[in-house]
DNA sequence: CTACAAAATTAGAATAATTTTAATCTATGG
DNA sequence: CCATAGATTAAAATTATTCTAATTTTGTAG
């Protein structure tokens, strides 16, 4: 099986039907960068569907989140991003370069007592710094 | 001292000029709601201070952030709201009334391993889900 | 096949939050 | 007073996202 033919599976055994536009920005979060914005995934596509619209972007990132293969990532006011890891994790951006880099969060040993009194359903977390390739500049 | 003589020294502490605008914004911070927009503070100063313009409630966050009297946090995409407590401490947000919680969190508790790799310069944690009052409905 | 309905995509307009610009106002120090 | 810097303002501009309505594509029953 190719890895197209992987992810096909994939969205298919999420409910999601594969279009060659689904499949496609499936495939950039994927392979390619990491936590893109609506933009970046619509430039970075139109190249190859010159037709497609950030309307369908947005759209499928929305049909994506409902049926838990994205989450959406709020580190920047004004821009939403989207992550394929739906592991529970952190993320860490640059302030100088603007990468951000997933950090490993345990949920269970925070153990934060006062979220007792709620009905949990979403956690993020994230950080704001240099990261080492800054700091060494 | 007034409420207001007290809080116009905090402004003057920490670097800002307290004009009646900044002033005003800092009580309602301080007095009233918890987490506001910018448009909610707008709109509850402009029936007092008619000629208040939006961009002066923006340039003030941005400035009170500068000066670390305030984090401005994103919990919704969208629409930023202001914090002025600067201790640190995490969010819950109610997907149903809405309302903003601020959790305790110990930071150091956590010892995340991975962060040492990084310079950090900010922590935000946030939650969603259901709060007791929208529970108990 | 073919026709039809449903679903998906699209372009462009609309909306909402924020920022920018340039003008006016205010406070202060000489 | 006057000059100057700083603060505020209204309005226009920008940016991200959503909405709308039309068009295209897909799947299916005849």
């Amino acid at each position: 099986m190719t890895n197209s033919e992987i992810l096909s599976n994939y969205l298919k055994n999420h409910g999601v039907k594969p279009s060659i536009q689904r499949l496609k920005i499936y495939e950039i979060l994927r392979n390619n960068v990491t936590h893109p914005t609506a933009d970046e995934i619509f430039n970075h596509l139109v190249k190859e569907i010159p037709t497609l619209s950030l309307a369908t972007v947005y759209n499928t990132m929305h049909l994506f989140e409902q049926k838990e293969l994205v989450r959406i990532i709020n580190i920047e006011n004004h821009q939403a991003r989207f992550d394929w890891n739906m592991k529970p994790h952190g993320h860490f951006q640059c302030n100088v370069c603007g990468t951000i880099y997933d950090i490993e969060i345990d949920t269970n040993q925070m153990n934060i007592n006062e979220l007792d009194e709620y009905q949990l359903e979403e956690s993020h977390f994230y950080f704001k710094g240099l990261c080492k390739t800054c700091l060494n500049k």
